[in-house]
DNA sequence: CATGAATGAGTCTTCATTCAT
DNA sequence: TATGAATGAAGACTCATTCAT
């Protein structure tokens, strides 16, 4: 494997890197797109990485390095069902904003991706995901703070669909923290958006 | 342009393109895997169309025709604005079923697209939507019927990304009729997945 | 694999690769070169072929069954070591008269090729050469028709290097025929080219 | 031209490429290759040598220099035709085991290399050799020593090439000594080996 | 209607080479 | 002397598209 001795260059370059692939796709992305956005030929590239497939590889992982940190430090802290949801959600929100591209490309391309080999760790992650997820929800509704009415399967792809899809308007710019955003989704997934009658 | 003589071949083949476009993304199908899959030479393919970019032009036009006299009939029927939501929520459930490929190509590569003038029709189909919705949803909050204590266009955001994302993990082969899944997601859309206390 | 429908264009275009491959050498060989040399562009050998190392591949082992199939009749014939040994002979040069560039490519890269796993049956052919030959002169040796006071691998060496290298150098439009070549090779090889005391 | 300071390590570093060279083909040895073998980067090389050209330059131009000078030294000797020819073989081998790398490098590369005016000199070189040998044989056949029923340009490329294949199997710290391995070959090409009756 | 064959532009990748440090 | 980083030209391969049959 190709790796420069500056880890800051390598990080700087997937930076600019992941803001292409989340923009174009990984497909419609070329090479040159990616030295271009980074002031240098496309060759020069493959001083620093292996392969275009590398790039998205190594940002991919980092990314859910990331993630899978701070998810498991609130699946270890013993919190109930909807507290856990709620810290799930604002931990999701704010990895999206700190990894927006990354998190961007990973909604796209993973199950593209997933089918090669390299790329089964994505494979790996989406189970602990739905393990995690699911769980929390079906202890929600064993301790029944989560309703029992709904097929459980429909209201966790609900949850996730809708912390993930996030990802593709959100801009880090905007007036929303992330945890103001998580709090007004959490409120909108727990509460409903009609008024109480 | 090109049109063939039996317009059933047609539809025939966009369907089988379609198809293959969903499960690959539009940049990754080839023009070959879509002749393979419909028995033919990629060559053959260009007497029924001009090109590649032409067949997802027809694909994604002809659901968004058939998408907006849905929405069209609802929105003149002169509903509430809960009952509107309702419907409209129904309605899309019903075309994903229907045409569940053109829709995970629209959420997929729509963006992508609609930066050529050919697909402008894409851009102004994203407007009226987002008028209908959100216009809507003010008019709920309006009348006392939705929460007036969100940011409405997050919640808009959040009502048309829950239903429209569905179509990446929906399958027609399902025990839940779009109707079923409707009621579902409505559900919860509006009432939350928290039990009430 | 690529198969195209007219095996004698196929074998045309082989032919003509085979040709630039002998020449120049593989790796030195570009596939725009033998595109050149068969009068079309590069990416139109695509058409017919998977790759350029499919090419190769595909000279190499035609040349090595019709080789082959020359051998093993002649080692089925059942004929004394020294008959066989001048049958062997001569088979090879018909073999570098008819696939003079197959067997240059093959001289000159078989050992490099050899490495990749597509390229085993390279090796295979290798050992059952060298069984076939070796026995041959341990058979020769045991019946007394051959020096025993050579060693044994130095001689087979020395046959079959003697043998195969005329394909560097040798051109059918010479005055000389396969048969004829043979004839004085193997003069020379068992008899020596010094003039008997 | 570029000149290291010390002669030494512009040797070693011959010798490094030239095993490589020959390991693998001037074609497919990249300099990275010949750098990695010789422990620093690609870059770094360009220090001690112009090009990669002028790397098998030095190897090859080293290698004939000293081969001449053995084959003027025989050739100066005054030796009758077979004694010449036996001092020739002898010293072949000799240069094969000292220079085994750059031997092997001239046989495969040479003619490939030799259309550059850089590498004149191994045209000229050749005509030499040819002019060499085959002087020495048709001299042998006017005295009686060589046989005369033998096309002698045959002959030539018998002797010349049984002689120089051997370097593509050579391995110094095999049991046969050069000096031993040139007797049973001039004994072989002299006698043939096949029994005298 | 469909095939077989080809085009030509573009993509990823490799590699000899350069040069400031 | 050697490194790190980059250049730029070229190479293998892909693919949408064309067209004669």
């Amino acid at each position: 494997m190709t790796v420069s001795a500056s880890p800051e260059r390598r990080r700087e370059l997937l930076n600019t890197a992941a803001e292409v692939f989340a923009a174009q796709g990984y497909n419609a992305t070329t090479v040159r797109k990616i030295a271009d956005a980074a002031g240098m030929l496309a060759g020069s590239l493959y001083y620093h990485f292996d392969s275009k497939e590398s790039m998205v590889d190594e940002i991919l992982a980092t990314f859910l390095t990331e993630l899978w940190d701070g998810y498991d430090a609130v699946l270890a802290a013993g919190l109930g069902p909807r507290e856990t949801i709620e810290a799930l959600v604002t931990e999701s929100f704010r990895e999206i904003d700190r990894h927006r591209p990354a998190v961007a490309i990973y909604q796209k391309e993973s199950r593209h991706l997933a089918a090669q080999p390299r790329f089964g760790y994505l494979t790996d992650s989406q189970q602990k995901f739905e393990k995690a997820w699911l769980g929390t929800l079906e202890r929600g509704v064993t301790e029944g703070v989560f309703r029992a009415d709904l097929d459980i399967r429909l209201t966790y792809r609900f949850v996730r669909d809708t912390v993930w899809v996030a990802a593709s308007w959100y801009r880090p710019d905007g007036h929303h923290s992330p945890e103001e955003i998580a709090r007004q989704y959490l409120s909108m997934v727990l509460d409903g958006i009609a008024v109480r009658t």
